[in-house]
DNA sequence: CTTTCATATGAATATCCGTTCATATTATAT
DNA sequence: ATATAATATGAACGGATATTCATATGAAAG
């Protein structure tokens, strides 16, 4: 298994390694992205903090769905929430979650070029 | 009701409903980053191309792993190769895979800070 | 042409996880 | 205190998919 193609390009692979621990953390937090019911509620919210009633009903998603993404948005604190009487408001955690879907986006937009 | 106004309205509706049908094919391309695999392949890749016997060594995975992974992402276009001689050597399409995996860079060194 | 190295692929397994159904909690109103 | 509305939670089911093993393809050397 030898690759004389070593040098430059590996070299620079291997110091890329002493980040290598924080991939893993970053695969989690791309998790929190890839699931179409989770990065809806995102990007619901990137518009204003809203209930988890109405968040059902503009995604036509079941109220129980929503809950336990809601869970998984709160628990890896990409969104936050107050209590408003009976009704929970739900908003991004900080701007950073708009951004990642933002770079995301821009991806898309330049891929529909080709 | 204003003419102008409406259609402004309309036309910010119309673009939040395309976005809003984008946001499917933005958890696809989220997914991709949301394996530990592929992101420590893709991050890999950042620094240069490299063959599939490289990335095997140096990411301590089966070729079978490394080769399936790369056949995901080749076909979602995030990744190309170019044959030499027997090996192939592999590298990023375009630079929007480096900011994306930045994006998610940032938010991760500003959670840190808590 | 056959051997060897590098990579790709297919099938099977195992694990993960999103949704659903049922039920529990919490808060307000009557 | 009970009813009702909003939300949360637990358990279970089903689908997706990452890894592994075995094998196939392809390219170069002898």
């Amino acid at each position: 298994m030898e690759h004389s193609q070593h040098s430059a390009s590996l070299a620079r692979a291997q110091s890329a390694l002493s980040r290598e621990e924080k991939l893993f953390e970053l695969a989690d937090l791309f998790r929190l992205f890839a699931d179409s019911t989770r990065i809806r509620i995102l990007y619901a919210l990137s518009g204003g903090e809203l209930c988890v009633g109405a968040l059902s009903t503009l995604l036509s998603l079941e109220q129980s769905t929503v809950s336990h993404q809601l869970k998984v948005l709160r628990e890896s604190r990409l969104v936050t929430y107050r209590r408003e009487g009976k009704t929970n408001l739900y908003s991004l955690s900080d701007e950073h979650v708009s951004s990642i879907l933002d770079a995301g986006f821009t991806h898309l937009l330049e891929e529909e070029e080709h």
